[in-house]
DNA sequence: ATAAGTTCTGTACTATAGTACGGAGTCAAG
DNA sequence: CTTGACTCCGTACTATAGTACAGAACTTAT
């Protein structure tokens, strides 16, 4: 090749992940799978590498594939009221996400300061109270 | 029985869970599984559905069920400081997961916002900004 | 130009977290 | 004292998100 072309190991690597995955990727459509030249290998895009990126963006915030091929879906242009939808839904999981994140947080920080304050010695009211407090999910 | 006796199904759905999702965790030891009385069926005690309860708000904010079994490992109380470096860790975690989470609530408020102000007529960049906007999680 | 490294394709396997099911035993209500 | 619901136990199946691998084709470095 003339230079350096975006083969699927490039953009695996660039990406931060495996091969396989972007295979995995285009068969849930999550990633479009460029034609092939014949008699040749697949080249890819640099818009391919943003995608990857904002797919583990996504999961790392616990949203599924699923949920991601539905956004991703929407990027004809030609249904902007339902992505504009499907963003503020996630937008809403987000903001509970957070709240439940926070309430957890002061519960674990609360319970390490006591153990800390005194020496370890009552470390196991720690997990007492892990397993006795209110949920503060439910 | 005496009085309404806490079986597996009640058991269930006072935590709110699958009878078989109580049968899992006992395969995983994450719940005591207690003796059955010849000829009989197990009794729970009430602080299964409080276990049951940690479990269910511990996943939801992302931690394993391996993750969860070595916190509930510690409850007998001789590995204090074991249970302190894992609730230092878990916090640490979930500070982590509080920061990703906020930084995408920004960025979809913003995006959603934008959406409204135009009508929807410019949807379709908010699509866009999802894809090429810098990853806040790596 | 030949060997080593990639890509391609399809299929199979893995881990996690359950859910479903069959058949036997047990309980409780009429 | 029987009938229907629940429990027990083991095994098998499901979904999600990949990973691994075999064998052939293609590319690249020497």
């Amino acid at each position: 090749m003339i230079n350096q072309a975006l083969t699927i190991g490039r953009l695996a690597s660039l990406a931060g992940v495996n091969v396989e995955t972007i295979r995995y990727y285009q068969r849930r459509d999550l990633l479009p799978e460029p034609k092939k030249p014949l008699g040749s290998v697949r080249h890819y895009r640099e818009s391919d590498v943003s995608r990857i990126h904002f797919i583990k963006s996504a999961q790392r915030l616990g949203f599924t594939l699923e949920e991601v091929a539905l956004l991703l879906k929407q990027e004809d242009g030609t249904h902007c009221v339902e992505a504009r939808k499907i963003a503020e839904q996630k937008l809403a999981s987000v903001r509970e996400k957070l709240a439940d994140l926070k309430s957890i947080e002061t519960t674990l920080a609360e319970l390490v300061n006591k153990c800390d304050t005194s020496g370890g010695s009552i470390c196991c009211p720690l997990i007492n109270s892990l397993q006795h407090a209110p949920d503060p999910m439910s």
